[in-house]
DNA sequence: AGAAAAAATTACCCTATGGTAAAGTTTTTT
DNA sequence: AAAAAACTTTACCATAGGGTAATTTTTTCT
């Protein structure tokens, strides 16, 4: 479990920038759990139970739209992740959350995610997660609106290594906004 | 002054579900301002020096690409809007917000922002604005992910009746990820 | 008001991506 | 190990949107 706290603390740094009394308060309400791959760890049209802290593996996030689903965001190795809009507006929401491989989690219930928003340090804490996340998306959204496909995929390469060995083609693709033929033709060219 | 304080409430309300006494101090510390159309509000590669409450009028919040300017969001009657990245990061951004056509905004500096945030009421304050700013965020890249550009193009129409009068079509061409021309052909076919 | 500049529309052709289908590959199931 | 299912690649054609340029309309400047 130490080894735990130690991953627990980098990813807090790496992310937060909270005082440390933050990310003791939520290491000490975590609980250890194992997913399958293509298990789901959160389903489409409920409320988010979870907060999620990823030790090994990862997770999609993914919107059913028609027959498809659409990847939002992956999250790899010592990244938070859950359905977050569901969190914030106390709502079902539509996001579905999947691990892609066998992956080691750290969970919170979010009853306990809010409790600890109730407490001063818990507030930092949750706005510091609603911030970063905020980021996050903008820079997705920039991404979307000023880069190629071809771009895109070369930086999700970049910023995930071995992310093509480890994630589905067809979850890149949805991700990236394209076809599965589509990706497949950009990695033959640039291969 | 009254008049803004019914407003400013009002969109605190819609927006933020903070306590009373966090747009009371928000309130107290805004200065007013009259900004013309194509007047820059914050420039490309500066920190952001204000927190926008809009009172009427259209803010634009660019980034520049290459020759060209792409256009990440826009602020109607009644929002907030700033570079916030920037704020949040304390560093300084590339994008850059413009009046859209004569704005009146209510203005604080990011510095009485971040003084707000570090007393109670500002830190949920702070929270509920990176909250919302990130479920904004989240739609955003959903719609790009999922939707036609004559689906997204139908749906800010309607999200912002009479935008197509009161903004320059480049602008939502650029908001959409096409060019002028294509949204110029889109506009023809469903008129 | 008239001139100049900027923006919007239209047109033409071109390219990236989509849709469908089929072949090859990998993974899962029995 | 064989069979089935799922995924990836390839191919072919169709289409939405891009690039350039010319024309018209609107806005800005003098």
């Amino acid at each position: 479990m130490q080894n735990l706290s130690t991953q627990l603390k980098k990813a807090f740094d790496a992310y937060f920038e909270a005082p440390i009394e933050a990310w003791e308060e939520f290491a000490a309400h975590c609980e250890p759990m194992i997913h399958r791959k293509d298990e789901v760890l959160k389903k489409q049209g409920n409320s988010e139970k979870y907060f999620y802290f990823i030790e090994k593996g990862s997770v999609g996030v993914f919107l059913w739209k028609e027959n498809n689903f659409v990847c939002l965001d992956f999250a790899f190795d010592g990244q938070f992740c859950c359905d977050y809009m569901s969190v914030l507006t106390e709502e079902p929401n539509d996001l579905e959350l999947v691990a892609l491989e066998t992956t080691k989690v750290h969970r919170m219930t979010v009853e306990n995610f809010r409790k600890l928003g109730d407490k001063s340090i818990g507030q930092i804490l949750m706005r510091k997660s609603a911030e970063s996340s905020f980021v996050d998306k903008q820079k997705q959204q920039i991404d979307l609106l000023t880069k190629s496909s071809e771009e895109r995929y070369r930086e999700l390469c970049q910023r995930f290594p071995k992310v093509e060995l480890r994630v589905a083609q067809k979850h890149i693709a949805s991700y990236l906004g394209i076809t599965p033929q589509s990706l497949s033709r950009l990695r033959r060219k640039h291969a």
